[in-house]
RNA sequence: CGGGGCGUAGCUCAGCCUGGUAGAGCGCCAGCUUUGGGAGCUGGAUGCCGGAGGUUCGAAUCCUCUCGCCCCGACCA
């Protein structure tokens, strides 16, 4: 992409209504703008990371076995009623009329629909397990949206369901997918600790939530300094992990059983970007959803639910990834895989170097963010910095003449001078 | 949902207290000079001062109502 040519308003100036880094950061690179309170607009920038982060969910989602299929974000109120959560879940949940009276809601969340089109459609043991996700926009009506698309009132959920014919099996589904979250999150460059929660309006026995760390998360959070061992090595698992201890502040408890001593507890600030619960019958049993058993007797359904915050994960990963100068994406959701600065755009030579270079990387494949636009060089360096581009390559007259460019790590803030073809090699190895 | 704050140019904000018909910096447009970390000079465009009522000869400014946004607290992927 030529940066000329490109939809990416940036700004210099902190706007006036966001608080957080990652907020103002996302402003500030172009990547969203507010439509209103708690609502977004995702310009190209955005709209490539969110893309990415969903991409990786969706890869781990299908790896584990879980298909993915598409609800509306429109459901009726009637289906709600059956669960007994129309009323129960206030004035969070949009409630719409349509033409006809009817009444509607914009889902913030589906289980009740999953549940209708499973009961609906799956009448034997024989067709179970399932596991059934879909990447979603859910809208709550939260009083008070805040800190950008880390609390927005519209964001986009990945949220599975799963439902098996005993708890054994509904057990294993949990299990399945708390491995599935594991690996998504670390795929995302983040360290993701799953903590012992309460289930809350979901329901049930169950449930973990997965935070990583950021020093302005919105919880606080313990654990035991055994799980960043654990996580070094990659051994990890629901039964290890579950015998640490691992809460948020609201339930953390310091004479618990399992708590550990002091020089082992670990206290740091969470984002929270994925649930899971395992809620047994609470859905199937209030919506009728029934299958016929080995013996031919029914048997109600034993179902999970397990969501990861699509949307929030690029603001969670600004927040826990970013410096003075602006966004440091790590590379598996970076817009660009590389940036090309052309130092003098207008002369001859850098304009050549530049095309050649942008053509190559190009052709391998990469994608490749050229900042051949007319202007100072102090310009492109803070854009180029400010959006967070991982790997940059500064071309200009003097590196030119002398045969060199300059390749510049955004993490490490290192660079390095090369000849063209080493850094071209370094780039597409 | 309680408490507080703010709406003036694309962005950040001054002006409001003490009414007299709209400003700065940045950005944008043109020209010249610059050119390795958000340049300088000159000239230019841009505002229903959030909206509606009211007071007044006259309202960005005072009064009433309303809408929007932000912050703190209680709730959530």
């Amino acid at each position: 992409m030529r940066l000329s040519a490109y939809f990416l308003p940036t700004l210099k100036e902190i706007p006036a209504e966001a608080q957080i880094a990652s907020h103002r950061l996302m402003l500030r690179s172009g990547m969203i703008r507010q439509s209103s309170a708690g609502i977004y607009s995702w310009l190209p920038l955005g709209l490539k990371v969110l893309r990415k982060i969903e991409t990786i969910v969706r890869e781990e989602q299908d790896r584990a076995g879980a298909q993915e299929l598409l609800m509306p974000t429109i459901q009726p109120a009637e289906l709600w009623r059956e669960s007994g959560r129309y009323d129960a879940y206030g004035k969070e949940m949009l409630r719409i009329v349509d033409r006809h009276d009817r009444e509607m809601l914009y889902g913030p969340t589906n289980e009740e629909l999953i549940t209708q089109i499973v009961r609906d459609n799956i009448r034997s043991y024989r067709d179970l397990p399932k596991i059934l996700y879909h990447i979603q926009w859910k809208f709550r009506d939260e009083v008070r949206p805040r800190f950008g698309v880390m609390r927005g009132r519209e964001f986009l959920m990945k949220d599975s369901y799963s439902f098996d014919i005993d708890y054994e099996g509904a057990r294993k589904s949990y299990e399945t997918m708390f491995t599935a979250y594991l690996k998504t999150f670390k795929r995302m460059g983040l360290t993701a600790i799953p903590m012992q929660a309460d289930p809350g309006a979901i329901g049930g026995n169950l449930s973990h939530e997965f935070h990583i760390l950021a020093e302005t998360g919105e919880s606080g959070v313990f654990y035991d300094v055994a799980y960043d061992e654990l996580a070094a090595r990659g051994d990890i698992d629901l039964d290890s992990l579950s015998r640490l201890y691992a809460v948020t502040d609201e339930k953390h408890d310091p004479n618990a059983a399992n708590v550990p001593p002091p020089d082992r507890l670990k206290t740091a600030r969470g984002i929270e970007v994925g649930h899971i619960f395992y809620f047994g019958t609470k859905y199937s049993k209030a919506m009728n959803a029934v299958v016929t058993g080995p013996d031919g007797a029914p048997v109600t359904l034993e179902m999970g639910s397990y969501g990861i915050g699509v949307s929030r994960l690029v603001g969670a990963i600004i927040e826990s990834s970013h410096d003075d100068r602006g966004i440091i994406w790590p590379e598996a959701v970076a817009p660009f895989a590389v940036g090309i600065i052309n130092l003098k755009s207008g002369d001859s030579r850098c304009d050549g170097v530049c095309e050649d270079v942008y053509r190559a990387l190009s052709d391998h494949g990469l994608e490749v963010l050229y900042d051949d636009r007319d202007e100072r060089a102090g310009v492109k360096f803070a854009d180029m910095d400010l959006i967070g581009v991982p790997w940059q390559l500064v071309v200009g007259p003097k590196g030119v003449a002398a045969g060199i460019v300059e390749l510049k790590n955004r993490y490490s803030g290192e660079k390095q001078e090369l000849s063209l073809e080493s850094a071209l090699a370094r780039l597409t190895a």
